[in-house]
DNA sequence: TTCGTCATGTAATGGGTTACATGATTAC
DNA sequence: GTAATCATGTAACCCATTACATGACGAA
């Protein structure tokens, strides 16, 4: 995962590894947290499978700062990454991660990634509405609002991701330049 | 996280490992997942601590399944984890275990944990805000979209979190039967 | 001058996942 | 009889966290 989104990041423009983190934590800090114990090893890593390379500290900047490049090894990881075909499903935090890069996805991966998520949390739902129905008298109340809790989240979740899908259908199969999808209706369950 | 989760169940009846798993992922598998791999070594560990002992087979039960039972030692664990100070609060998945069994808690943990909650949300939104508002322009429709899919969620989190407070005042300090909090309400933003 | 934040790293430790391995029981 | 699910475990591997360590820079 954390070698997607700095493969993800570099894309964009080359970065420091404090910068790399700082740029994470703001887009995704909210789904997903790391440390730099885990971020440098990482860096090294893709810098030894050549796929970043450092930049070479031409302007006199007295501040050691390691400055980061993909190579076109880096970018077919990143694809290869991104594109893999069976992404860990049921764990929210990585499927937005891959959301988050999804304009680097053909149309119909991205249309993939939506719809398998759209199918589990269906499936969960299913599951989660019977098991309170089931449960509900012999459960106390924080374990129903719990319960009720992720029900309510897994229909808005189908409701945001059908919004999407929508958006991505009106846009054809081109997805260049895709569509802000509209904005769910909530309050309706 | 596990411990706490595997105490807290057998607090309620003796269970096996399978059994446990199945409960756990019912209850909690929305917000969390995890493996038998990582299961079977935490209640073996457990009841090298003797915080859980295994039930005598005495019923005829051909069948092996080794039922265990939380012990004395077991329920101070279970305590002490539970009401530990300074928990893991950025992680949604860490909060909503520990909420899961917050009938078990001293009025005023609870209060402590929905507001430490609360007010890292709280933290989170007006930084998400910030972040969308002043790179909106530079960023493509996906990361908007998740940007905002955050906002919003902050949001509604910080009203299911504020209602579950209400309710806890309403119920004064003893809290012993806590009432079922009110529906936030959805869809104001 | 001192505090916050920028900036990079390592080592120990712990824990989790995956894959493997086995077998009983139930339902069809 | 055979597939699904019940049921338990282990080993290798990976990787992430925590804690530690260092030091420069900017602002107050």
């Amino acid at each position: 995962m954390l070698e997607l989104a700095v493969l993800g990041l570099l894309k964009e423009k080359t970065m420091h590894g404090y910068e790399l983190k700082k740029n994470l934590d703001e887009q995704l800090g909210h789904f997903w947290q790391f440390s730099y114990g885990s971020l440098y090893p990482t860096i090294k890593r893709l810098a030894r499978e050549d796929a970043v390379e450092m930049e070479l500290p031409k302007g006199e900047t007295s501040r050691r700062k390691n400055v980061y490049r993909i190579t076109q090894k880096g970018e077919e990881l990143f694809t290869d990454l991104l594109e893999a075909a069976s992404p860990d499903v049921e764990d929210r935090g990585a499927f937005m991660i891959r959301f988050a890069f999804s304009r680097y996805m053909k149309p119909e991966t991205r249309r993939r990634l939506l719809e398998t998520r759209r199918g589990y949390l269906q499936n969960r739902l299913t599951k989660m509405a019977a098991s309170l129905k089931k449960l509900r008298d012999r459960m106390d109340a924080y374990s129903i609002e719990l319960m009720r809790y992720g029900v309510d989240e897994a229909e808005h979740d189908i409701r945001w991701l059908d919004g999407m899908l929508e958006a991505e259908r009106r846009n054809g199969t081109n997805g260049a330049v895709p569509a802000q999808p509209t904005r769910p209706v909530e309050g309706t369950s």
